[in-house]
DNA sequence: TAGTTTGTTGTAAATTTTTGCAACAAGAAA
DNA sequence: TTTCTTGTTGCAAAAATTTACAACAAACTA
């Protein structure tokens, strides 16, 4: 997935935030790497450009990001935390529990339980990435029913 | 929550595990801790009991223990884990981003969704327990919409 | 371009969580 | 009750993540 960096720029400049060089390689990393980057995987990825740039930073700005509502945070298997980007129209995941295979779903296959959340509870639901974790259809038929 | 000691000690042996006082100890403090139970907290509590026994051995029994679905491994805040009973009925959580406070979801409220995921995705999701993060009534109000 | 403010970074240390391994002990069998 | 097998624990070290703080540098202003 690519990114319009003039726009992110401008939306962290307006906000008093500040655009580094540190901010801009990691969001490119997270970029590149596709979905589910461990913080490991963008120090490693970086890293090698920058060597310079230091673990703390890579978690602190991966957590500033999801702040911003530029990344997205996404459980992984094990209670582990990843990131990716978080795009205008968000999807979520089916994790398999046993082969970690990934399965998108499209936004619209949660509209209609966050409507009965906000009907039924007054909650309103933060849905930019949701996980939902299970057994696929393969999986399952190995597991030997 | 209280817990049916003899039944889950039973379910352990049957499966070739063993019941030793520290997996009974550990047990013990979710149970009386309540929901949302952290590592730590139960390291604080079960170590006044049995001084000897390992920050290492907390983390293993809860994992231990979620694996064999005697404990429910819980999302809160910030890709936290916490652990809580996993009980005959599942529940779910609507936890506020904002003042941390939750909202128990009955089960049946996701039971079509699920049946939408088998269905149309043939994926089963796994519903020992989730939570979905978002803000509440209240917190919505009081940021001024 | 130079000066000023203050948000950010790197370092190092603190915390949290995981893991290897030898000693231990639960539970089965005799 | 004693013995034996092997699942578990505690320790200590490793790995992962967070935090304090001084130095740095992005962005605004003149």
């Amino acid at each position: 997935m690519s990114h319009n960096t003039a726009e992110i720029n401008r939306q962290l400049r307006k906000s008093g935030y500040r655009v580094t060089p540190q901010r801009q390689l990691i969001l490119d990393a997270v970029c590149q790497l596709g979905d589910h980057v461990t913080p490991e995987a963008v120090y490693d990825h970086v890293h090698r450009i920058a060597p310079t740039l230091s673990r703390a930073t890579v978690y602190r700005v991966l957590h500033f990001l999801t702040e911003q509502q530029i990344l997205a945070m996404v459980h992984i298997a094990d209670g582990r935390l990843a990131y990716e980007m978080a795009g205008p129209e968000p999807h979520h995941h089916l994790v398999c529990r046993t082969c970690d295979s990934l399965l998108e779903l499209p936004h619209s296959v949660l509209l209609s339980f966050r409507r009965a959340m906000e009907s039924q509870y007054d909650f309103e639901i933060d849905v930019s990435h949701l996980s939902f974790f299970g057994h696929c259809t393969d999986c399952r038929d190995s597991a030997g029913a």
